[in-house]
DNA sequence: TTTATTTCTAAACGATTGTTTAGTTATTGG
DNA sequence: CCAATAACTAAACAATCGTTTAGAAATAAA
C-alpha cells in the first residue's frame, strides 16, 4: 500500500560494482556513485546501508560472476590444461572491452593489504585459498609430479595469476598472451 | 640572519616516501604526513609546495634509490643471469624489512593507471623504458635468439616483473624466491 | 477519493580533506 | 643589544567526504 522501488537493485548493485572496480574503494566517492547507479544517496542507503557494505555487496557480486568461470575450472579433467585454460578465462572479459579494470579481487587485495579491514581481507582470502585448491588438485593429476613439485608449481602459478590480473590492466592483450604461454612452457 | 630549518629536507622527504609508498597517494592525508615527517604543515608546504608535488619528489627520491640497482644492472656482463640478480635486487630490500611495501613504482602505477594524472604517469613511463631496454639489451647477448624472441621474452619478463612486484607485498619470501626461479627456467 | 505508507528530492549535517594565514619564536648580522 | 628576517605554532579556510533528515511525490488499499 505505497510507493513502488523506481530502481532494481541487482541492476544498480552492478554498476556500482563496476565503478569501484574501476576506480578502489577510496577514490569512488557518493557523488560518483550517485550519479553512475542513476538513483538519489537516500536510496543507495536505504538499500545498501553505507558505503563500505555497499562495496562489500560489490565484492560478492563480482565472486559469484567469477563463480562461473571457477565452476568450468573445477569440472575440467585436463590438469595443467584446465589451469591455462583458466588463465585465458580469467583476462578474457578484458579483451573484448574498451577499458581494461583488471580483476576487482586483485585491485581490492592491492588496495587493502595495508589495511585493517577484516571484512574485505576475509572476502579475499576465501577466494584465494579456493583458487589454490583447485590449482593443486588440477597438478595432482599427473601422477608423475611430487608433492613438493606440486606445492611449488601452485604457489608459482598463484603468483603468476596475482601479477597477471594486476598487469592486466597496463598491458596489450598480445602481451598478456605471450605471458600466459610463457607461464605454461616452465611446468 | 634569520631563524635556522630545524629540519633535513631529505630526511623528512624520505619519512613522506615511505608512508606515501605503504599507504598510496589517496589515502595519505596531510594529518598523516604532518605525524610521520615530525613537522609542521606550514614547513611542508614551504618545503614542498603542495601534496601533490610532494608525492612527485617522493616518486624521484625512490627512483634515485632505484637507480643504483639499475645502474649495477646495466654494468653486468652476464646476459639472462644479470636480469635474474636485478629480480632478485628489487625485491630484495622486501626482505629485510618487517613490512613489504613492494614496488613504490608499482603500487603508483596501479593507483594511477585510471587517472589522467600525466605528470605521475610521465614518471612511471620513463622508468619502465628504461628498464625495457636494458632488458633487451640483456637477452641479445645470446646471439642464437631471433629478434622475435627477444621481444616477446622482454615482453614477458616486464609483466613477471610487475606482476612479482605486485604480489611482492603479499607473498613470503619462499614463494617469490620459487617464483623467480621458475620465471626463468626456460629462457 | 481518501488515507496510510513508502520512495523520492534536496538540503543540511558534522567530520575530514588539502591549503592558507595571522601571529609568535628564534636566529643572524649590524 | 637591537632590529630584521626566516621558521615556527596553531587556528581557520573553503571544499569535499560519508551520512542523515525533513518534506514532497507517488502508490496501494480502504
Amino acid at each position: 500500500m505505497a510507493r513502488k522501488k523506481q530502481y532494481n537493485e541487482v541492476e544498480v548493485l552492478e554498476k556500482a560494482m563496476n565503478l569501484f572496480w574501476k576506480n578502489g574503494y577510496k577514490t569512488t566517492s557518493m557523488q560518483m556513485l550517485e550519479q553512475e547507479m542513476g538513483i538519489n544517496k537516500f536510496s543507495i542507503y536505504s538499500s545498501f546501508g553505507n558505503k563500505h557494505s555497499l562495496f562489500l555487496e560489490s565484492l560478492k557480486q563480482y565472486k559469484s560472476r567469477v563463480n562461473t568461470v571457477l565452476k568450468k575450472f573445477k569440472n575440467g579433467t585436463n590438469g595443467i590444461d584446465d589451469i591455462k585454460t583458466f588463465f585465458y578465462d580469467s583476462v578474457r572479459s578484458n579483451f573484448k572491452k574498451e577499458n581494461e579494470k583488471g580483476c576487482f579481487l586483485t585491485n581490492t587485495y592491492n588496495e587493502f593489504c595495508e589495511t585493517e579491514d577484516e571484512l574485505v581481507k576475509e572476502q579475499m582470502d576465501t577466494f584465494m585459498n579456493s583458487l589454490k585448491e583447485i590449482i593443486i588438485e588440477k597438478l595432482q593429476m599427473d601422477s608423475n609430479k611430487s608433492k613438493e613439485t606440486v606445492l611449488k608449481q601452485a604457489n608459482y602459478l598463484l603468483l603468476a595469476k596475482h601479477g597477471l590480473a594486476a598487469a592486466a590492466r597496463v598491458n596489450t592483450n598480445e602481451e598478456i598472451e605471450d605471458y600466459i604461454e610463457m607461464t605454461f612452457k616452465n611446468l
